[in-house]
DNA sequence: CCGGACTCCTGGTTGC
DNA sequence: TGCAACCAGGAGTCCG
């Protein structure tokens, strides 16, 4: 599943192509991939033709291409499944391929840029690009508004989140997938952080020590950025995958998908549990649940 | 504020 | 070999 460093990862790639390039023509072979767009398909075709767009941005899990000299911007999303392709405008178009842009960029010259998404979580948007509030002159889309900064944005608050995190009652993980609190998690690197950092994923956060959140934040950071490092040195220059068909850099994974196999760091066999309606990943010996002496 | 249930969705895998 | 059931889960919404 795309989390912060496969979206980190398709913006930068997005980077060269995308940037001051003209929309010539736009494809939608399957509505549903516009589900999160405020209008028919048409709509979002006429609009997104002719536009010039700028340099991508991200939040999170959110990427969002604005257009040039407008209030605009493509938002894109890709869920479960998606995928962004850069690919020659004569190429084949792949079977699950939902929408596509023929672009033409200066210096680039013509490149077409295909979403394919099997499952059709993720989707694109054309949305409002409204200011942030807490940072001068910078805007998101409206949709992006209520998702919190991520770990690596570099205005992201520690204090802040710590606070926030301080005062939920839930349970640990549950927090860290809320994109409202901290965003760019998903159900990978959160076990992973959560193994990183030795705790439980149902661990309340209200037993949970100010010290021993600010290592699992300082491990979210850690698991995001060597995801980064790894998927970013993946793929290579022009009409590539940028969304880096690598298998999320499973590679490297110490939790995620790992039960019945040893922890890499006492040799006890990692357990699967349901929770949330996916899977949980941890050591049942490194990890546990730690309640106060009071409780 | 919290959590649970439900919804969206389909290719690949599993099980009979 | 055939086919149905099951599984993966990001995120929004509704409800108690």
């Amino acid at each position: 599943m795309p989390e912060l460093p496969e979206v980190e990862v398709v913006r930068a790639g997005l980077v060269p192509a995308a940037t001051d390039a003209v929309v010539t023509r736009v494809r939608v072979f399957d509505e549903r991939s516009l589900r999160r767009h405020p209008g028919p398909a048409e709509d979002f075709i006429h609009r997104l033709t002719g536009a010039v767009l700028a340099a991508p941005s991200r939040r999170g899990k959110y990427l969002w291409l604005p257009v040039a000299e407008s209030d605009e911007a493509l938002v894109v999303h890709l869920g479960m499944s998606g995928q962004v392709l850069l690919r020659d405008p004569d190429a084949e178009i792949a079977k699950l391929t939902r929408i596509v842009l023929d672009m033409v960029q200066p210096g680039h010259g013509p490149v077409r840029l295909d979403f394919v998404d099997q499952r059709i979580f993720g989707s694109m948007a054309l949305d409002e690009l409204v200011p942030t509030g807490d940072q001068p002159g910078e805007r998101v889309p409206r949709s992006v508004v209520h998702i919190a900064r991520d770990p690596l944005d570099p205005h992201f608050d520690d204090r802040v989140f710590l606070d926030r995190l301080a005062r939920r009652d839930t349970t640990i993980k549950r927090a860290l997938l809320d994109q409202t609190l901290v965003s760019g998690i998903g159900n990978i690197y959160a076990d992973e952080a959560l193994w990183a950092a030795r705790i439980h994923y149902d661990q309340p956060t209200r037993a949970l020590s100010r010290a021993r959140a600010r290592t699992l934040l300082a491990e979210v950071r850690m698991v995001l950025a060597k995801a980064l490092a790894e998927g970013g040195t993946s793929f290579d220059a022009q009409y590539v995958n940028v969304n880096g068909a690598s298998g999320y850099f499973s590679h490297s994974l110490n939790a995620y998908g790992q039960q019945g196999l040893p922890c890499p760091r006492c040799g006890t066999p990692i357990v699967r549990e349901v929770f949330m309606n996916r899977g949980s990943h941890f050591c049942p010996r490194c990890q546990r649940i730690r309640v106060p002496r009071s409780a």
